[in-house]
RNA sequence: CCGCCCAUAGCUCAACUGGAUAGAGCAGCGGACUUCUAAUCCGCAGGCUGCAGGUUCGAAUCCUGCUGGGCGGACCA
């Protein structure tokens, strides 16, 4: 990663301009960057690091920037140091050390893109975790996308990842979910019901009273609802976890743990924890429920933990949750939620610091709604009233690819529009194609060499300074920056990065295949060529798998 | 009424978290296939970054106040 080496150069040569007593110290702050400019004519990477420390030296940037400057000039790796604009460093890197590092990715193989910024760090992602009283739909699609390909690049950056579904499976809506897939069960036997507006309206909940119905028959007419409710609840459960496991394979999201929040309860950790924080003072009663001090700790309102009918509340859960993930001993924990649930922050940070652990231990990444488009109209959703796409109905329509890409352009926190028609078409205007077909079109550059008996020799005979034109340039230049992209979108929690630096590479990609020919008349610049576009080749497949995106050979 | 998020080209979104002249893709217009895949490329056009102040070397980004949209605010989840 050469935008490292280049960061710690320039320190580096701070640190010999304060030694030589040039000029005073002061502490570097975490706002020294050393990025490549917009503009070309500004070099390839920048440095602020005068423009951040004059003001504190009392001294001109540029003065100072022309100091450091003067220290660096001694290093090869640079044809030109710049001092320009208000005191930035520009720094232009020799062109033979682009062509070389060439070899050097090449060398790095499939592990290209791979780094240990995160330092082995455990992280645990939780993501999705949707109830299971229907079938996921495309909001949790989002989530879905998101914690996934945020767990594969943090896995590349070098953190320790694991994925967790934590399962609702106790509670009200438990019992409401059951008694919907009853009273269905009664109509399938021609028993007239009143069918609940608050009960679970959708088609499914028939479709599994059907199924009940065909496989145990009618035993359970006779029995009073209170004695079987329990049978309903967990056959319902069963089989909505397992539809809903089975649309996560098939969006190639994958699970360490499935974490059930019965067991909770039942190892007593709920009642445990509560008592401790009643020790600790954070919880009072007052008319006759439990409540947890959460104003103490920054929230605006106290919460109730236990109401006064005896009964738990789901957030009493949340508390107890989130100490048995801190108990497991994770570095940092990452809960990826929907942005409506973004009052929940505030309590559960605060139940952490409760706990006695630091609040920033837990992450919380707010995923906006998804609009769902169909022919310029935006479609309703409600999950109550059965009215919503699912994740499968989306699937099977515009297929995983294009799904999870589109979920992955955005930024989370941003509302996305989610284009039906456009995910759906298979030309120009759908962005996924755009990339997988700069992978295809390589895969093809390597099927006709292959056919005319051509393969690529060992790097080092090749003559790499044969790719000399702009386009080789920029190309080799781009193909520098994947493993810093990786890191970055690690450590920021953004897997968005990724896609748009694929997009970019694929644009480069593209131009350079309009403009020149990989299999060339010469055989040396064939040759080098070559290892160009096979190095190019695995970045797109090594990017698209983070986005759990397949490459094609073919299209 | 209170709180959180958002507002950038006609549309959907970027801008490396405070950096230099705000960039892509669609849509629009004009060009490029007897040569490794045209699901592509090249060019043109498109902007007072919602409005008004403030902070500093420097603001789409930070602070304050507005405007408009989304979402929250139960002993519901």
């Amino acid at each position: 990663m050469l935008r490292n080496r280049i960061q710690e150069a320039v320190e580096k040569a701070y640190r010999e301009g304060v030694a030589k007593g040039a000029f005073p110290d002061v502490s570097l702050s975490a706002s020294h960057q050393v990025v490549p400019p917009k503009q070309e004519v500004h070099g390839d990477f920048a440095s602020n690091l005068a423009l951040i420390t004059a003001s504190r030296l009392k001294r001109s940037p540029r003065e100072m920037a022309g100091c450091l400057a003067k220290t660096l000039k001694s290093d090869p790796l640079f044809d030109k140091i710049e001092v320009a604009g208000p005191g930035f460093l520009n720094f232009f890197i020799a062109t033979t050390w682009w062509q070389k590092n060439l070899r050097t990715i090449w060398e790095a193989g499939d592990s290209y893109g791979e780094s240990d910024a995160g330092n082995g760090r455990l992280v645990q992602l939780e993501f999705v975790s949707a109830n299971p009283t229907g079938p996921l739909h495309v909001g949790h699609g989002r989530g879905a996308a998101v914690g996934d390909s945020l767990a594969r690049v943090l896995k590349a950056a070098g953190f320790n990842v694991e994925r967790e579904y934590y399962i609702n499976d106790i509670g009200n809506q438990m019992r409401t979910l059951g008694a919907s897939v009853y009273l269905r069960y009664l109509e399938h036997f021609g028993h007239e019901v009143e069918f609940p507006e608050e009960y679970y309206q959708g088609d499914y909940i028939r479709d599994i009273a059907s199924s009940i119905a065909s496989g145990e028959g009618d035993r359970y007419l006779d029995m009073p609802q209170e004695s079987c409710l329990t049978f309903f609840i967990d056959t319902a459960v069963k089989i909505i976890a397992s539809d809903i496991r089975k649309d996560l394979e098939e969006f190639r999201v994958h699970y360490d743990n499935w974490f059930s929040e019965k067991t909770l309860h039942e190892s007593g950790l709920v009642d445990r924890t509560i008592s401790e924080l009643q020790d600790k003072g954070y919880i009072f009663e007052e008319e006759g429920a439990l409540w947890f001090r959460a104003t103490a700790l920054g929230d605006e309102k106290d919460r109730v933990v236990k109401r006064s009918n005896g009964i738990l509340t789901y957030f009493a859960s949340d508390i107890a949750y989130h100490r048995h993930k801190l108990e497991r001993g994770y570095d940092l924990l990452v809960d990826i939620w929907g942005a409506d649930h973004h009052g929940y922050v505030a309590r559960v940070k605060a139940a952490i610091r409760a706990l006695g652990y630091q609040e920033d231990k837990l992450h919380v990444l707010l995923v906006q709604l998804v609009n769902l488009l169909e022919g310029g109209k935006i479609k309703a959703m409600s999950t109550r009233a059965g009215e919503f796409v699912t994740l499968r109905e989306v699937l099977d329509d515009v297929g995983s690819d294009a799904a999870r890409f589109i979920f992955l352009t955005r930024r989370c926190d941003s509302h996305l529009d989610f284009d039906l028609d456009l995910a759906r078409s298979q030309t120009q205007e759908n962005p996924v194609y755009y990339v997988q077909y700069a992978h295809a079109r390589l895969s093809s550059v390597f099927r006709n060499a292959r056919e005319q008996g051509i393969s690529l020799t060992k790097p080092q005979d090749i003559d790499i300074s044969l790719l000399s034109t702009p386009e080789d340039i920029k190309l080799l230049k781009q193909l520098d920056a994947f493993p810093c992209l990786v890191a970055d979108s690690a450590l920021a929690l953004e897997p968005y990065r990724v896609s748009y630096y694929l997009t970019e590479l694929a644009g480069q990609l593209h131009s350079y295949y309009t403009r020149h020919r990989f299999i060339a008349d010469d055989e040396d610049l064939t040759q080098a060529r070559l290892l160009l576009a096979d190095v190019t080749r695995r970045i797109f497949h090594k990017g698209l798998g983070l986005l759990g995106v397949s490459a094609p050979e073919k299209m």
